[in-house]
DNA sequence: CCTACCGATCGGTAGG
DNA sequence: CCTACCGATCGGTAGG
């Protein structure tokens, strides 16, 4: 996305360095949200990493929040995609269900710095610009739910399972990783999807 | 607890409305950190809704941290007791955890603002502090780990199953919780409850 | 992007 | 608990 700062630019030649230097100050914003919080952290930290002035970072936001936003949305678009991509496969539900748990477990330890950030700072963002990105019914959720709606025309998800609640379950253990997964740790993020898929879908199933 | 600030008390007619206060300061941090997050309270705050100043807080306290300390101790010592009992009952440990399940999705939904606090705000404490109050190994995973391993030695959890990472993904669907959960809403946490141990019961069963 | 700056607020303290 | 206060830092701005 480009930068939420004032459209005027001065010349030609300046358009291309500064979508660069918005990409560095995103990232760098990514990574002091992480360590330090999105409250806690301050402009002059992500000013300093970057070697300008904190006064200077206002020449790409208009506020702080505008950072944070694009962070969110950047890993929330990422993660939608993936989602999607996964679920759209040609093969039964309890197959695909298998996958989208193993997909997005996989991309959330790919991309854990800004997941932490995305699941941990979200409700910093006032309800309006938080909706505008995972909408009003929760996007990852809605597409969860579906696919167990799904499973459940085929015949081969139980009748009695909420498909909501079920979602709600399975995106729970998921959303916690960022607690806990350490990359290069005791369980490969690979090892960690697949064992939650079987789990889920032996609960699930038929 | 007792209030960690200076143990000089003044006269004994004092003592005993120096707990009531510290206590109603304790409920009170824990409703405004559950409001603003803990680095976006200030201390401002809490101490108008006392009625007080906010140098006066530091009659019971010594920092900032000190609060947030106290209302993490008290879910998690709550939680754990709460656990234990779950966990002791005569019986299988496949019904044993059942009701762990059951009682734990409650008692978080019961306790669902000082919860909010302990399991958004954790890792805002020093690695000294949560170490003290959730120790090396994470009581309540151990706890679960613990009663996963016993399943196994019954016969009745499969043997392919690694009881830390089940403990993990139970605890995972249970901790998010916070982040959906509405008193009142379209699912009680009686059937939340029932439902995830259903559902973890039938994925890990032999 | 820098210079130069602001008002507001923060956690915390000395002394009573 | 109050009075009175501090240094530090915060997000943000005007003007170039």
């Amino acid at each position: 996305m480009a930068p939420p700062g004032r459209t005027a630019r001065r010349r030609g030649a300046e358009r291309k360095p500064r979508e660069k230097r918005w990409s560095e100050l995103v990232k760098v914003a990514t990574q002091v949200f992480y360590e330090k919080g999105y409250e806690a952290a301050s402009l002059q930290d992500i000013a300093d990493r970057l070697g300008m002035l904190k006064g200077s970072l206002y020449y790409y936001i208009q506020t702080k929040e505008d950072l944070l936003y694009e962070v969110i949305n950047g890993v929330h678009q990422g993660g939608l995609r993936n989602l999607k991509t996964l679920m759209s496969k040609d093969a039964g539900a309890l197959e695909r269900l298998r996958e989208v748990v193993i997909g997005h477990v996989e991309y959330e330890c790919e991309n854990l710095v800004s997941t932490t950030v995305f699941l941990h700072e979200l409700d910093a963002l006032p309800p309006e610009r938080r909706q505008e990105i995972v909408g009003e019914d929760h996007a990852y959720r809605g597409l969860l739910t579906e696919l167990i709606e799904d499973g459940q025309a085929e015949g081969v998800i139980k009748e009695d399972v909420s498909p909501k609640l079920a979602a709600l379950w399975i995106l729970g253990s998921a959303n916690w990783l960022y607690r806990w997964y350490v990359p290069g740790g005791e369980f490969t993020a690979r090892e960690i999807g697949e064992q939650f898929a079987d789990w889920v879908v032996r609960a699930l199933a038929a």
